[in-house]
DNA sequence: CGCCGGGTTGACACTCATCAACTCTCGTGG
DNA sequence: CCACGAGAGTTGATGAGTGTCAACCCGGCG
């Protein structure tokens, strides 16, 4: 959710996609005369790398969803990132040339991928283009560090709330609906994601939903009032409020992290 | 603690520092004629940059210690990072060009610093500098996912143990000894990285020091049993420890995070 | 039709944050 | 030189937030 970052660019009419990844990839594509733009259909399911796979691309998600996770050895996975079309993904190669993360479709999705030959050409040649992807690195730790913050200072249906406010805001960017989703993720994913139970994720959207906040059915959520979720995920709430019923001091040291700023 | 990584490389005899800084910087600076190597000194509580400062270059710590945190808008801190000797910061300005962090040393500390031109030159003329750059930020994006994945997973005794082990790694990857540690920074830092109580790392520490896995004196801490403390941060304990009084299921969940994986 | 995975709801318990009171260390100024 | 004060750190008591367990519902697919 909040390390992938769109390219900057309106969309073009082929893919929903930042123009920019378009045009440049096929810029460099003509200059060296071989194929560095391709694309490529997934399913739900389908992996488009695994943790220790070699690195010999980046790619960026022209439809569909996916989610990037990490695990430790025995363990658990953690997801670490839902990727949206737009979205870069596959810089975690850069660390050890080889994949450190997962990135598993949550539907059908396509990507086109930019060969490892031509990033280096772009980083060599492009002043903009360094600035594109060191920018976009930058930005996705940024937004990971804003994520660690959030887990320490806000509670869950703070978080919960940033949660569906982030969605909202990186589809609204990409010119959909802002008040209706239509979650890829099961609600495993989310509390994975979120780092809370899956039963502290339906009681909250429960209690939203009674609120007027939002309107739920099994994976489409309605934004109801938006402002007051911001509200919510920034703090800004009355007491009395079934959403936090009596919190109290552990409120007033919350951060104001909105989701606003986790997402550009 | 997480996300800088010191540049492969043995260290020199200057400054204890990777030798390919000092080597890389030097030769761009000869090759540009212009000093893009200095050093500089700073003091306890002095900032190297805060957030919304124009960023204008890279740095390297050569000696002393800071942290670098976020905040947001109104609300507190929250640390990241804690930076040590060989250690690259300020790359969190590609994001937006100009510095999202703060950094603050915690003692005195000099650092050198390589200018944004330098940088640029590095990447459009080095393989190898393109590399390691890439390298160090998607390594310090991965350490970040690992810390946040360690928040999900882990109680509060394996992130405090974690936390000791991968501060004596750190510190002896630059050949300081690496059970006999001095915390440069305070309880409350601490805690705030870690996204708990002061009162928590204290009762954590006391308890640790009665099993006998450390040895506590204000800010000297002696590490006195290592491979026990990497089985408690992994979580292979037994059960009746003092330090996971009767914590049951939660356990058999947890990921088997070794504060190893988080150093390189 | 029946199963199975996803999702919901309720009861309970455990971890850990909070509050409060106290000690210790160090630096400052009388 | 000692007194004072402020900040850092410790220890204990209490409760809130939320994870865990268990039971259940629902919708889709073979």
């Amino acid at each position: 959710m909040t390390q992938s970052h769109s390219i900057q660019g309106p969309t073009c009419e082929h893919c929903a996609l930042s123009r920019n990844c378009t045009e440049k990839a096929e810029q460099l594509a003509n200059k060296q005369n071989n194929p560095v733009l391709t694309h490529k259909i997934y399913h739900k399911g389908d992996k488009l790398y695994c943790a220790g796979d070699a690195f010999n691309a980046l790619y960026i998600v022209r439809s569909g969803s996916a989610k990037a996770s990490i695990s430790s050895m025995d363990a658990e996975e953690q997801i670490v990132d839902f990727c949206f079309p737009g979205d870069l993904v596959g810089t975690d190669g850069f660390a050890q040339l080889q994949h450190a993360q997962t990135v598993t479709f949550l539907e059908t999705s396509s990507v086109c991928y930019i060969s490892l030959h031509s990033v280096n050409a772009l980083l060599a040649n492009s002043e903009q283009g360094r600035q594109q992807l060191l920018g976009n690195m930058s930005r996705s730790l940024l937004m990971q560090q804003q994520q660690t913050m959030s887990y320490h200072c806000m509670t869950s249906a703070q978080r919960v709330a940033g949660f569906l406010l982030d969605l909202s805001a990186r589809l609204a960017k990409r010119g959909l609906s802002s008040n209706q989703l239509t979650l890829s993720m099961t609600r495993i994913d989310i509390a994975n994601y979120l780092g809370m139970a899956i039963e502290t994720i339906s009681r909250l959207l429960t209690t939203m939903q009674q609120q007027g906040l939002i309107q739920v059915q099994r994976r489409q959520v309605t934004l109801l009032d938006i402002p007051q979720l911001q509200a919510l995920s920034r703090f800004e709430v009355e007491e009395n409020d079934p959403l936090f019923m009596q919190s109290n001091t552990a409120l007033l040291h919350a951060n104001s992290y909105t989701s606003q700023a986790m997402i550009q």
